[in-house]
DNA sequence: CATGAATGAGACTTCATTCAT
DNA sequence: AATGAATGAAGTCTCATTCAT
């Protein structure tokens, strides 16, 4: 037996699925504006109307889609644990840029709506929130122990999450081309290098 | 005849300016996507069909007053020449920071139009690499004079680059609301402590 | 089995009893023409198909609550009988104006419903006539009797009830600012002196 | 020369016309519920967007119909001046019933549109007012006179005016099957006859 | 040079109705 | 008898773009 629902509710929760997957592809594929509910259902086989059976509008299935879409990321950018602390920070950097460039274009699409609807914008705020967090955690460990000098951890935190965000957007998304010579290893080894100096660099 | 132009080809030139003007404020106000040609020429003063005289379409605008912009944003941001490294690059964070805030519409509305056309992707690629650079040759002398370690110079100032940039979007655009108990000195003084740590920290 | 239905006609006739209790209400609230299916088996506790196995549609539906609701209203606006002919005449048009103003809502969906569906239209009819005729029947008596001057009974009656019927349309419905001051009672009792005089009065 | 618009001016003010003739005949067929703005612009042989340039939408063109409309048959209803009271009532009775004949489709349409906006409603509300307010004042002077009772004028006024408005669009609208063997002139005539005896007639 | 009326494609959303379960 | 998922037609409105004057 298959959980509690009936064949129906299964048909149902499939349609959902569906039109969730054409989603994603045209969202990916196109960029949030360019996306039409038509492209969508068109993409799912489904009938014009019967997107409105399970979304209320295109933001509405955008904030599902990216819900799920960093679930993943934040499930598959744990990083492992690793006794050596410089080792522990290349292994999480070098996760995370995987992953944005295996997410990349629903990266751009992420940060392109931004730009068109407030309840993106809180999303994305949300979504990075944990992240730049348990940077902020770690920080104030640092701090604590004596490894790190005293700083002002939340912006710090801010500050090297954003840096590491946006290397990835320049370099994924939008193919910077000043570095495309280098590869992941190289790149993240770099940053790692950056962000551990910045850290724990003395003077 | 005045100059070398003819009245008319001035009538036009004072037209032409009007409309950039115009198309300037309303990206400013609307963003990109929700800015229309007919909202740009009602802010101009003019019909409707005197745009197409002057402008492709509002893809053509938009990298025209970019250009203006982004130019504007460059003379501004370039820093007085201090002795002390440490202040100059205080003063110069603070100064790009400043510049940010001040016309943090029209970069919410370049990172917004990234999305849209190639054009403008181009355009911003093209903005960042002179600041980029400028960070890359520095660290360049950095290095050469033993003032820091061997590093990957060019990933590691996009690396700064980026850190800066986008943390300015997130805290001036997005009004991140983490860190808006912050002044801008202070978080200048983070920004140049995380930077100065990651160029010249020893460990 | 209880009476003459099985359990599952009583069944039925319960979900109809259910649909129709509901749609009185969604007519109500919203008016023939916003009213939707939906909104009525919702408020009905029903799923949207089993509307369709009591009505043929909205136009049905609204055929059957208005026959019930002026069933009601034709009931409950029965004149008492009074000796004195202009009390009688006034209390009966207080009467009306009651019940017209308890069931102001589904009066302004009737007359709304007029105009969109010919059923209607005949029911709104056949509805008024038993009034009228009724005010005829009691003309063509005064007439014989001598009590009103010699008429053409038909539309006298017609032009009377029009005019309290459309008077607490404007009135109730409408909230016809001008006279918003009076009390139904002084309303009433113009109306009758007004009705009373156009058929006793002498010149 | 005509008048001081430009060639264009008159084209637009063409275009406008036709738009609104068009709206008048497709609302006076189809009411105002089924009317679209398709086939307003297909009856104006125009684009369906050229619609937007000259109204907000089917309020806005209602509205503007209406008061057309309104204003012809206030013009036409105006009573030519008579000796005799009664006479002179029953040119104008007739006068109101011819023009509301004439117009019967649009009547149909306004007393409709009150359902499906405010806007309408309180237009309609406006354009009843004058109409009333001149038979109160009719009142107040014959009260004043001697040649009517004592009455609440403003009460008796709507009560009359409401009595012919709502006769006439039974009659001439709806078809009342019950009178249609009347002439305009018997009903017209009976109608004044009830009317004059409300208002002058002495028990 | 400038105008601005006209066009029409295209996107959104709602609902009455059907039908397989 | 009841369900409720799916359909698709219909209507709304906006705007980039053209073109005759």
């Amino acid at each position: 037996m298959s959980g509690s629902l009936t064949r129906r509710q299964q048909q149902a929760a499939a349609t959902a699925e569906q039109l969730l997957v054409a989603a994603r592809e045209v969202f990916e594929s196109k960029g949030y504006v360019a996306t039409t509910v038509g492209a969508i259902t068109e993409a799912a086989n489904t009938a014009h109307g019967t997107f409105y059976l399970y979304f209320r509008n295109k933001d509405d299935v955008f904030g599902r889609v990216m819900a799920e879409v960093t679930g993943e990321m934040y499930r598959e950018a744990r990083a492992p644990s690793v006794r050596d602390p410089y080792e522990a920070l290349e292994v999480a950097t070098r996760g995370y840029l995987k992953v944005f460039q295996a997410h990349r274009s629903l990266w751009r699409c992420l940060i392109e709506g931004i730009h068109h609807s407030p309840a993106v914008e809180e999303l994305w705020l949300g979504l990075r929130r944990p992240f730049v967090e348990r940077i902020a955690r770690n920080l104030d460990g640092l701090v604590a122990s004596g490894d790190a000098r005293p700083m002002d951890t939340t912006v710090t935190a801010h500050a090297l999450g954003s840096m590491v965000e946006w290397f990835a957007f320049a370099h994924f998304v939008l193919n910077e081309p000043a570095q495309q010579a280098r590869t992941l290893e190289e790149v993240a080894h770099t940053l790692t290098d950056v962000w551990f100096h910045a850290v724990h660099g003395r003077i």
